[in-house]
RNA sequence: GCCGAGGUGGCGGAAUCGGUAGACGCGCUAGCUUCAGGAGCUAGUGUCCGCAAGGGCGUAUGGGUUCAAAUCCCUUCCUCGGUACCA
């Protein structure tokens, strides 16, 4: 079909036809499409399947160039999988709920949903322009219920298997985004993830999630491939710590009775007789307790105070420890010695048990806080021989050597063997009990926000939380809604929504109006991807086992706690439902780098730095924007967008059209163009071209499997430039020649899906074949003794500084190459008379450095 | 402060199981070519001295190990990301 178009062999560059993109490209995407070549048959198993996944995006408005710098090597990776015989499914979808969304519904008094679904629509086709083998029938957009009521199955089950529960606590809340999640809240200042508010706390009853009942199991990464600093911030986010809670006893005093147990956690038992008085958070629930009538104002107004303790001068409290004395003692199980409790709110009431027994001598916030109110500091572990130096800070090693001092029977144990013999005795007599306590908090789930998937409860006056059916679900969220000016959740005015009726009882009752986290629904998506429009189940179970985990998922590491957290929970959670059998969603990660504005900020339309792919595709095509984006540097790197180098990459693209189009041509402009290179005759050619297809193909096949798509690009560009060298020559007339053209488009396909496909398609046409797809082909096999050089150039070097250079067969002997290297006039001259002391051959024969004194 | 990543030409970057520093591309310079296009081709391009041959110096900084260091070890400085008193 394109054998008419084809221009005859001519040294006239001027009937040369020249590359199109912008006519090429719709073209085959059109193709594709009818033909079915991007489908996946998810039942096919006579081959190897391979999941690969990348981040679905946000429908915010526009894809920017930042989404393609995402998608466009993991779908390179795709095909490279596809041509290796894999059956390939690389799926795509919206991540449809979210805050964006409603924010623009409240400013511009459209509906949500109508923004988000024009938004979508408009990036599909942006998808499309990509060239991308998504299988768009199974497209997953969470936003419908056909995807959410599934979301809400998933809860009921959870609330079953008490991993969901709703507790009154305090939680971030920004006043335009309503609650936070810890993971949400940012900076030193605690601001907003999204908008930048300051965040405040607030009292409300909340869904939680039990994420921390899979703590451990979370620090547990075998057999997972995943880059190392993400599985550091994961364990660090965890935040495992081993230790013992120790109670101790409030003391009697002219206020009150006292005995009232007071439980610390500590890392350090074996400081134990070095606690010299005790902290308890602002919030701890004993404070009103434990504080005496005369301190009673002085404490309520530094509670008072902690609790607002939002603002930005927080930054400089950060700085200076604050605190005050309740009034009352306490009592410290191992020596009954009666010690100040204090009130300071750098003792945390999440973590822990919200109080803490003071060791000033042995850490440094107790000391900090000691040395500003005067408190007692007594050092009770030291190295032998340093008991008596004075302690100008916290000591708080405890290495070995390091004995007890100053705690009684205990003295002169090593510090560690200590410890554990405190806790046991302890132990003995209910006091003391080893614990391991986790940073890591349950996943505050609920949202006061409209655009979500409503939480499946009903709240009845007789039968208090009672679940949703599972055959009413899906809860549908009310397309219609009011908004009555800003950001609170219009759920809470919506009387058709509110009002139902009691599961259990019949009796008049009231919708849960919370929705959920929007990270529920990336939780769990790539499930869904498998059977999107599944109505019995969220998840295909057959699908799913032959399926999943997922082979390669691709995608930003700012998700690092969040989403990649969250869904290695939920994995485990449906593990434990019965719902599939494995542990873990994604085998390997790769993380790739952030595209950011040419200011170096990140891109966003209110920035005004946003760089539009579709005006670089109008211009230069699809392709050529592709393997610039994969050609700019390493893709973990990311970094500032700037166009410049995009011409060199599109120059590249030209020339392999010429090469392929026009082989015989020659270059006027070059008056050695059409010949041979010096002193080489056909054979010779042949040979250069065959080495050179498959010395690439080599280096190619290993960058692709190692994501060093920039060097590939680069390795393709050579091999494009040495055809180039002998077009027009009588090598370009050889079989040799033909192959090597053929290997370049070959390994180019996955990168430039559209001109490879184009350029293919004309020598099938030319060679009088039936059509069909570069995409279908198979992956070549290196010819390894093609690939290998004969001769070798070989580095000389005198004491280490490079002399001279000289090439030599490829099997020359040690022996041979240490004379011929010795008989060269540099080297001579080099040497300056003198013999040499050492030779020494590097790296098999890839260099020789010859030490003289 | 702590954790993580990183510092190489005018620019993006290559080379890191120690062994030719600067692949490939951009930009720049010169030449060629011309259905003057956002074209194409060839050559040059780390830096200093030199007409050249050739040589000196060079991978943030200072030291060390080695026949040999961008690469390994130690010091200091800087940039980016994460985190924020977690007992």
């Amino acid at each position: 079909m394109y054998r008419e178009r084809t221009v005859t062999a001519t040294p006239d560059r001027t009937r040369i036809e020249r590359y199109e993109p912008t006519q090429i490209e719709p073209r085959w995407q059109a193709r594709w499409d009818e033909v079915g070549l991007h489908d996946t048959d998810l039942e096919d198993t006579s081959r190897p399947k391979s999941y690969i996944l990348t981040m679905y995006p946000y429908p915010s408005g526009d894809l920017h160039i930042g989404h393609w710098y995402i998608v466009t090597p993991t779908d390179a990776l795709a095909r490279f999988h596809r041509m290796h015989g894999e059956n390939v499914f690389f799926p795509i979808g919206f991540d449809a709920y979210g805050l964006p969304a409603e924010n623009a519904a409240i400013r511009n008094n459209i509906n949500p949903r109508d923004w988000t679904m024009q938004n979508i629509e408009h990036e599909r086709k942006q998808f499309r322009s990509m060239g991308a083998v998504f299988d768009w029938r199974y497209e997953v957009v969470t936003c419908e219920p056909e995807f959410y009521r599934w979301n809400q199955w998933f809860f009921l089950r959870l609330l079953e298997n008490d991993l969901a529960y709703r507790r009154m606590s305090p939680v971030d809340w920004c006043p335009n985004d309503g609650t936070l999640a810890r993971e949400q809240v940012e900076g030193v200042d605690r601001h907003c993830w999204r908008c930048g508010a300051p965040v405040e706390k607030r009292d409300l009853e909340q869904w939680y999630l039990r994420t921390t009942k899979y703590a451990d199991e979370l620090l547990n990464f075998t057999g997972l491939d995943w880059p190392e600093p993400i599985k550091v911030q994961q364990t660090n986010w965890i935040g495992r710590s081993e230790g013992a809670e120790i109670v101790f006893t409030t003391a009697a005093d002219d206020a009150h009775a006292g005995g009232e147990e007071l439980r610390v956690f500590t890392t350090r038992p074996d400081t134990l007789f070095g606690a010299t008085f005790m902290v308890l958070a602002p919030e701890h629930p004993l404070v009103p307790v434990l504080t005496h009538p005369e301190r009673r104002d002085e404490v309520e107004r530094y509670v008072a105070a902690s609790a607002r303790r939002t603002e930005i001068e927080r930054l400089s409290t950060d700085r200076d420890k604050t605190g005050v004395f309740t009034g009352s003692f306490a009592v410290n199980p191992v020596n009954d010695e009666r010690i100040p409790i204090w009130i300071a709110d750098y003792v945390l009431g999440g973590y822990g048990t919200g109080a803490i027994m003071a060791v000033p001598a042995h850490d440094e916030r107790d000391f900090e806080f000691a040395h500003r109110f005067g408190l007692a500091i007594r050092r009770v572990v030291a190295a032998p021989g340093t008991e008596d130096e004075p302690l100008e800070r916290a000591f708080v090693s405890h290495a070995a050597g390091e004995r007890l001092i100053n705690s009684g029977e205990y003295s002169g144990l090593p510090a560690y063997e200590a410890g554990r013999a405190i806790v046991a005795r302890l132990a003995e007599r209910g006091l003391a009990k080893p614990t391991v306590t986790y940073r890591l908090r349950d996943w505050l789930f609920s949202r006061q926000r409209y655009w979500g998937t409503p939480i499946p409860v009903i709240y009845c006056e007789r039968d208090g939380i009672v679940a949703v059916p599972d055959e009413d679900l899906p809860v549908r969220l009310p397309d219609t809604v009011d908004y009555r000016g800003r950001g609170e959740n219009p759920l809470n005015h919506d009387e058709t929504f509110l009002r139902v009726t009691c599961p259990k009882c019949g009796q008049p009752a009231r919708r849960e109006t919370d929705t959920m986290d929007t990270f529920v629904d990336s939780s769990w998506y790539w499930f869904r991807y498998l059977s999107p429009h599944k109505d019995d189940a969220p998840i295909d179970r057959a699908l799913v086992d032959r399926w999943t985990p997922v082979d390669q998922y691709t995608g930003g590491a700012e998700h690092a706690v969040m989403h990649l957290m969250y869904s290695r929970f939920w994995t485990k959670a449906m593990r434990d439902l019965g719902l599939i059998a494995e542990d873990e969603p994604f085998k390997r990660l790769f993380n790739q780098g952030q595209i950011l504005g040419a200011d170096g900020e990140r891109m966003s339309k209110s920035r005004g730095n946003v760089q539009d792919p579709d005006e670089l595709v109008q211009r230069f095509g699809a392709d050529t924007v592709r393997l610039f984006l994969m050609f700019m540097g390493p893709w973990d790197q990311g970094g500032p967008w700037s166009p410049s180098g995009i011409g060199g990459v599109h120059r590249f693209l030209t020339r392999v059209w010429t090469l392929a189009i026009e082989p015989h041509g020659t270059e006027p402009g070059d008056p050695e163009s059409g010949n041979l290179p010096e002193g080489e005759d056909d054979a010779a050619a042949a040979a250069a071209l065959r080495r050179a297809g498959h010395k690439t193909l080599k280096t190619v096949t290993a960058e692709y499997g190692a994501f060093k798509f920039n060097t590939m690009v680069a390795h393709l560009i050579e091999l494009a430039n040495t055809l180039m060298r002998y077009r027009g020559t009588s090598a370009a007339k050889l079989p040799e020649w033909d192959e090597t053209v053929r290997l370049l488009l070959l390994m180019l396909a996955p990168a430039a899906p559209h001109i490879t496909e184009e350029l293919w398609s004309r020598r099938l046409a030319a060679a009088g074949a039936e059509w069909s797809s570069i995409h279908s082909e198979a992956w070549p096999d290196i010819d390894e003794a093609a690939a290998t050089d004969d001769v070798r150039e070989v580095p000389i070097q005198v004491n280490g500084k490079v002399r001279d250079r000289v090439t030599v067969p490829a099997g020359i002997s040690e022996i041979e190459l240490e004379q011929l290297v010795l008989a060269r006039d540099k080297v001579q001259a080099a040497l300056g008379g003198k013999a040499p002391d050492r030779v020494i051959h590097a790296g098999g024969g890839r260099l020789v450095n010859i030490v003289i004194r």
